[in-house]
RNA sequence: GGCCGAGUGGCAGAGUGGUGAUGCAGCGGACUGCAAAUCCGUGUACGUCGGUUCGAUUCCGGCCUCGGCCUCCA
């Protein structure tokens, strides 16, 4: 088996990964707060760790992988939004909730094999917060519950920066009632028009980073062979699920491997909510295929940030059209039993989630396919590209749909092509090249081939 | 101020201590009635200044530029 390696925030390096238990590789995600509909941007974390999650289902099986993507459905926002449109809580939540599944689905992106909202999981954060506690890491102060920083020495060793830094650079004013500025809040009291459920503190709610610590443990376990999430969550988020994690489960490790994806950025700039650079999937969905967008984003490197822009889109567009094009030409061809990607392939996915070199064994593959001259041969790739396609996601679709697109005209289009077989026939080259001519006015590409014309959507 | 990261050919984007990935665009050719698609060929790319080395885009150091985090944020 080719050796998976992947990128670890806490140690900066690439290293082999090597799973607690090969029959159960457990992931988690931190998913959306559900309060407006996802961005573009949003989405990045949620299509590479799919295609991390389909490699390993790939590696180890896959019923041996269990990957968790929280819904986090209590947040201040989230009150907010609520407050400012009057509609409650609930419709907001489960509505964005609804939303964001349906666009990853857009994209392609499998359901995780589990989806906690932390709604779902008080009572384990109220467990967990007495734990801590009880250790003496957390101390309640007017109606909080604070974790007590200090208390835990490794606190900084995933975004590698001390508690020094921290302060030196605090830009905020520090509550009163915590004993360090570098405390973070458990558990924070809620007034009558705020959501809160019934607690050994009083009516309150908990803070945003208890909830994925929580539902770690239930779901997968104390600790887990990989964590994941956008870079801006290493601090604080990350940093604090594992001060949690570990003084609850006696200084075990939270997760073995540590990833953290790279921005989406508009004219450079991050694209984020605050800024309102964004860019959400529902609208681009009306103007792009989800497959068009996924290419696009996994056409960088997961690390590296990645500019987005209608370029970008365009330019995958006609790379997914020349693969389909291939695969077209392929339609003859049986799929072989049994086919597997092809090892290039799946060396350059092994290698940190190399989707670009991925992608680049997939034109690879196509190249092979177009100038192969046995049938044997062409099979072999054929299985080659649509099992390697399928582990990133791509090429799934039938090739002559996604190369016609979409239209009511088909049948009329049909018919040009027909006219124009007879005019061809006859040698009335001004008659056949006048159709073409017109049908190229409509965006429709013709293509005379040994075994009659073919006709697409796009020039 | 502290901590991260990035600067590759017209564009996107991998990678490597020593035969210039890959895609798009361009140019030449084959094929075609002409095209399209496909195929073949075609590019003196690695921010800057030093250092190490037989040799650096790749390692080390300085500098410049840009971005992110330090507050909610994928």
């Amino acid at each position: 088996m080719i050796t998976l390696k992947l990128h670890n925030t806490m140690t900066k390096a690439k290293a082999a990964f090597e799973p607690t238990d090969p029959k159960r590789v457990t992931m988690y995600v931190c998913g959306p707060t559900v309060y407006s509909r996802p961005h573009i941007g949003n989405a990045r974390p949620a299509l590479v760790f799919d295609v991390l999650f389909r490699l390993l289902r790939h590696l180890y099986g896959e019923e041996h992988v269990v990957y968790a993507r929280n819904i986090t459905d209590i947040d201040d926002k989230i009150n907010a939004a609520s407050q400012e449109s009057g509609r409650s809580i609930s419709d907001i939540t489960k509505e964005m909730a609804d939303i964001y599944r349906s666009d990853m689905a857009e994209l392609g992106v499998l359901p995780p094999t589990h989806e906690p909202h932390a709604t779902a999981h008080i009572s384990e954060i109220i467990a967990m917060i007495k734990t801590l506690i009880n250790s003496g890491n957390a101390y309640e102060a007017d109606g909080h519950v604070l974790f007590n920083v200090p208390g835990f020495d490794d606190y900084g060793n995933l975004s590698h920066r001390n508690r020094h830094d921290l302060i030196a650079g605090a830009r905020v004013d520090v509550a009163p009632y915590k004993k360090d500025p570098a405390d973070f809040v458990l558990w924070k009291p809620s007034t009558e028009d705020l959501p809160g459920w019934e607690s050994p503190w009083g009516r309150g709610r908990p803070g945003w980073h208890i909830e994925c610590s929580a539902m770690i443990e239930k779901h997968l376990g104390k600790t887990i062979d990989i964590h994941g999430g956008g870079h801006d969550l290493i601090f604080p988020h990350h940093e604090n699920e594992i001060a949690q994690s570990r003084c609850s489960h006696g200084g075990v490790d939270l997760a073995r491997v540590w990833m953290h994806n790279g921005f989406l950025t508009m004219d450079k700039d991050k694209m984020s909510k605050s800024i309102g650079n964004i860019v959400t999937v529902h609208e681009l969905t009306k103007t792009h295929s989800g497959e068009t967008i996924r290419f696009a984003m996994l056409s960088a490197h997961y690390r590296q940030p990645l500019d987005w822009s209608e370029e970008l889109l365009a330019q995958a567009k006609k790379t997914l059209d020349r693969m389909y094009g291939t695969l077209e030409n392929l339609s003859e061809i049986a799929l072989p039993a049994g086919a597997e990607p092809s090892e290039a392939f799946i060396a350059a996915l092994s290698d940190d989630v190399n989707t670009p070199k991925a992608l680049a064994e997939l034109s690879a593959l196509c190249k092979a396919a177009n100038t192969a001259t046995s049938d044997v041969e062409r099979a072999k790739l054929k299985g080659h590209l649509a099992t390697s396609g399928a582990l990133l996601g791509l090429l799934q679709n039938d090739p002559s749909a996604w190369l016609k697109g979409d239209g009511n005209d088909d049948q009329e289009i049909d018919a040009l092509v027909e006219a124009r077989k007879i005019a061809r026939a006859n040698k009335d080259f001004t008659e056949s090249d006048r159709i073409r001519d017109d049908l190229t006015a409509r965006g429709i590409t013709l293509e005379d081939g040994a075994d009659g014309t073919k006709w697409r959507r796009g020039l």
